[in-house]
DNA sequence: TAAAATTTGGTCAAGATTAGTCAGATAATG
DNA sequence: CATTATCTGACTAATCTTGACCAAATTTTA
């Protein structure tokens, strides 16, 4: 930690302007041009600091008038729920476990009652139809893991 | 903060006379012509911007005395826009698209902010994560097509 | 009134502008 | 020395802008 890489430096540089906002849009050619890096310096900026983990969302548009808008979101915690039950889902689970874990969930009061019916639907057999049954299953996990993880912040 | 594309400028001008007013008619050429863009532009801001998806019908007319008409529907006085709408989605559709139509639920306030986040979250690309392309976007609608149908039947 | 001219809007593809990804090179750390 | 973090650049993808050419509706002309 002696010396400063450039990546810190531009992390430092965007928390300042972000300052009391809750969030900026920069131009990434512009922020790399200002420091003199490649541009896509500033993506691994963004992938190795401003993670959700951090308590950041990142947003970004291409084309002309593009743009890289960084998002403050707080974290919300006393949610140890969420790791428990997002550890036993692994990377697979049934239809009728994936109900039990939304149940667990909306008698945690976590989640409402249409929250639940939408992530349900989401989750059914039906609505997956995956020819593969294994593949259907990692694809579950997958959708309802995500959603586990968006339960833990608010923007 | 940031450069807005001219798609940008031109979309908020429409949607700024736009108004209070159910519909407006206007004239493609006088448009294009105040902003100093070719003619084609405007018909590119209103397939981005003013599609079903947003909220928004057009129609319009050729010839002389001809228009582009942009109306604005409401989700909840009309059930046929719903119907339109999942029609519209069909059994394919972008990240992008599904953003707007959750977009315009929420705006419409026929879902919650949360909930809109969570169908987000199940729609995006990395949750999906499906190797083929297509087989993407039609997972996606799927998904999409049952939570809006869960929506509708529910209450 | 039929044909021609004029007036609108539509489509599409090429080019311009941004940002994203990924793998290899280099540097820092333990 | 091995591992992890950082940096770079070639290639990819998304979005916007422009213009040539097409289609439809109206108006003018023969």
């Amino acid at each position: 930690m002696e010396e400063k890489s450039i990546s810190d430096v531009i992390e430092e540089y965007l928390k300042q302007i972000l300052g009391n906002s809750s969030q900026i849009e920069i131009s990434r050619s512009a922020i790399a041009n200002h420091f003199d890096v490649v541009p896509s310096q500033i993506n691994y900026v963004i992938k190795t600091r401003f993670t959700i983990q951090h308590g950041y969302l990142v947003q970004s548009k291409r084309g002309g008038g593009g743009y890289i808008r960084i998002e403050r979101v707080n974290l919300l915690d006393d949610l140890d729920v969420l790791d428990t039950l997002i550890q036993a889902i692994g990377n697979s689970i049934s239809e009728r476990d994936a109900y039990d874990v939304i149940s667990t969930l909306y008698n945690e009061k976590v989640i409402s009652r249409r929250e639940g019916d939408l992530m349900l639907v989401a989750l059914s057999k039906q609505t997956l139809a995956v020819g593969n049954r294994n593949a259907e299953a990692q694809l579950r996990a997958r959708l309802l893991v995500a959603m586990l993880n968006r339960l833990r912040y608010e923007s």
